[in-house]
DNA sequence: CGAACCCTTGACAGAAATCAACTAAGGTGG
DNA sequence: CCACCTTAGTTGATTTCTGTCAAGGGTTCG
């Protein structure tokens, strides 16, 4: 890998706490592998048997059942994914695609196993790691048991917004059929959705979102911390250093 | 605490491979305590006090948002709960009820965090705990996106029956709103989901459910072990140690 | 015995998926 | 540079699914 990217990984809240030593080892024995756009990565099923770092690009992850597609999240640089699947040596529960040409960081599962069981300090970091991710994980089972698509869709803008310091405008990280998708809704009911939203206070014009009324839409959106949680979402510019593409 | 129940909290996955200085010193700062049914004894957004096991009886934890309610799952003796948020200092997630006189076990989330830093064993346990809860939570998520209700009903009963050594017949472990709520749908709707299903291989009587076509059922559910999972669901006499109220 | 509460059923309204057609934009290759 | 193809996005018409409201039967528990 290139030496330039190691300090992002040592970064991560997953490494940088863990002993110098065990983490160059660990980083020693991975690879360092650029993936095509478009290209599906992960099999839903197959083994476990790398961690994943995104270093560069962006990786869809997603699950399918009987001829069915949806999208889970959307992964970006810096930081890993599928930890749960390496840690217990189960198969993959989700598939991966690079959304884009991407960069990724393959670090061995066994590795990884062994590795925490003699760094301390490396597994209260998996432990903080696994736990955000399982919280994460049922917000995200909360907002799509109790509001509807269209709360859905009106609290991922506001969610958006406050990740870029309240922007009253921004661009969509993701087209829109993935944000559908994610969303737990077809495109041509966002596409609905989105007008119907425009006497809601934000109005979506390509892939620019603007809060026209950022009252309004919160009375629709009713915003919880609980559910949109204080963190990035799975789906946006989220991770340790988001990668801030604003525009007002 | 009783010292017959030790050794079934001893035995849970996650304190079984801890020193035993440390278990017997973790469960001296303990509470032994006892709910009358129907008692929120947590509520979402407080913060995360003490890590709670079900010694007996039946808790159901759940979401709420403006006015809205959803069942995310229930606990059964032994088994743990809100661990994540325990060890995040965080607030809960979700609400807690008992669904009938329950005792509970209730460590303070201090001193768990203070374990697993000086017992390695322990931490591992940790971390497969969350790895496994982080899991379930992300099958459970590809089931509401993925599956219509129908087939969100279809595959619950399959489960259920596989977890009773496939009996054919069984007694549902909830009442049919609860189980409702924590399929993301509404009584009305299972209700008449039900009778749908009389035509595809199941027959519900009461809290009785009658595998009449067992062929035909899963065809209709389509099983998926990155859904139905080869553990025990969320819902259900599952935990560490399956209760079985079997009945041919 | 009465009061809750669960469950069911029916009628209806609203939400969402589906199917189909069309536009627009982007990329490819001649 | 343009014709062409592919694909995202939109829109309309329609069907299916799901939630809501209301009422009634049955059960449990005080």
């Amino acid at each position: 890998m290139r030496p330039e990217d190691l300090p992002e990984v040592r970064h991560l809240p997953l490494f940088r706490d863990m002993d110098k030593n065990n983490f160059d080892e660990l980083l020693g024995r991975s690879y360092d592998q650029t993936f095509p756009a478009g290209l599906e990565m992960i099999r839903q099923g197959d083994p476990a048997d790398f961690l994943h770092v995104v270093l560069d690009g962006a990786v869809e992850l997603y699950g399918k059942w009987g001829g069915r597609e949806c999208t889970m999240a959307v992964i970006r640089p810096v930081s890993t994914f599928i930890l749960a699947a390496c840690i217990k040596d189960l198969p993959y529960l989700m598939s991966a695609r690079t959304l884009e040409r991407s960069r990724i960081l393959l670090i061995p599962a066994p590795d990884l196993r062994t590795t925490f069981r003699r760094d301390t300090e490396f597994a209260v970091s998996v432990i903080n790691e696994l736990a955000a991710c399982y919280r994460a994980v049922v917000r995200n089972t909360k907002g799509l048991k109790l509001r509807n698509s269209r709360e859905r869709v009106a609290s991922y803008f506001l969610r958006q917004s406050r990740l870029l310091d309240d922007a009253p405008s921004y661009m969509l990280p993701v087209e829109k059929r993935l944000l559908a998708s994610y969303l737990g809704m077809t495109p041509e009911n966002l596409s609905r959705t989105l007008k119907a939203l425009e006497s809601h206070g934000v109005k979506v014009n390509g892939m620019r979102v603007i809060i026209t009324d950022r009252v309004k839409l919160a009375e629709l959106a009713q915003p919880d911390i609980l559910i949109d949680g204080p963190d990035p979402d799975a789906l946006g510019s989220g991770s340790s250093l988001p990668p801030v593409q604003r525009r007002a």
